[in-house]
DNA sequence: AATGAAATTTAAACCAT
DNA sequence: ATGGTTTAAATTTCATT
């Protein structure tokens, strides 16, 4: 079975689209619809008031001046202050992404910095320093080749398997 | 040093104003930028056609039905297969993020997945079936708490220092 | 939830500086 | 690279089914 939104052929549509063009107009999306303006309207205030996507401008860090991109994985003793710990990494700005991982360390969390030094203070001097952080490990990013969302047409024929 | 269009005040902003809202009206824009539509839309063509930001709707995955998101470690044998290896990956419709990493594996894929069992099949019917794979190492993500583009306002305080 | 119509706002194309 | 003008297009609001 489908999970709601995606059994919805304009819904799945309109979010599809939606991933190609974050910009493209309401008009435009009811003619390859064929449906009406407002309930293109309807559907995308819908979708976003619940979450389901999120449209915004993202930015290739290489393109800005952050040459450091890395992943950092942390691990938390005791345990029990993990989500302390989440939560204070949760205000870096540097971080992109935060995420509990299963595995050898307990969190996961992407990092641009605009070069090895900028990252080594990052590192040294914010995150090491968090209270219940014992240990981390640092790999770069080399290169990225694919930063993307799902290929909804291919999710759509898996899920309905 | 800035580098390039962080050093110029209209596009640092246009990015975090889109940042924040990927349909915001190129009007509006000019408003809030105090200048005229017509640079607004030189000045985000530019940005558009450079690569440096891109317009699109974010899936949130578990919303979609998307519950096993994972992260898979690579290891490449022979070294001079990377690449192959690399393009092959690419092909794959689960995959929503690849790259090169450094440390004891030679690439990092983001796989979204409708549950565990569609995670092995992509897993050992497809990842591992590719040639030149050596092995592989598997992690969840339990929980995403923060997935974001970088906070610009910090980066540029940062890259001016 | 989906549509239609009118008033308002916005976008696109062009030209000028 | 920026701004102004005009025409076409898109959006919003409100009403209707």
């Amino acid at each position: 079975m489908l999970p709601p939104y995606l059994d919805n052929e304009q819904d799945f549509n309109l979010i599809k689209y939606l991933q190609e063009d974050g910009r493209i107009s309401f008009t435009d999306l009811a003619k390859k619809l064929n449906v009406s303006i407002s309930t293109v309207r309807n559907r995308y205030n819908n979708l976003v008031n619940d979450n389901v996507i999120n449209v915004y401008a993202r930015i290739n860090p290489d393109k800005i001046g952050l040459n450091a991109y890395s992943r950092i994985l942390i691990s938390v003793r005791p345990k029990s202050m993990i989500q302390q710990v989440i939560d204070k990494l949760y205000t870096f700005p540097e971080i992109s992404f935060l995420a509990s991982v299963s595995g050898d360390f307990d969190i996961e969390v992407n990092v641009m910095c605009r070069d090895n030094n900028h990252l080594l203070e990052v590192l040294h001097n914010k995150i090491n320093q968090i209270e219940g952080v014992y240990n981390s490990k640092t790999n770069f990013y080399l290169k990225v080749y694919k930063f993307s969302t799902p290929n909804l047409d291919y999710i759509r024929e898996e899920l309905l398997k």
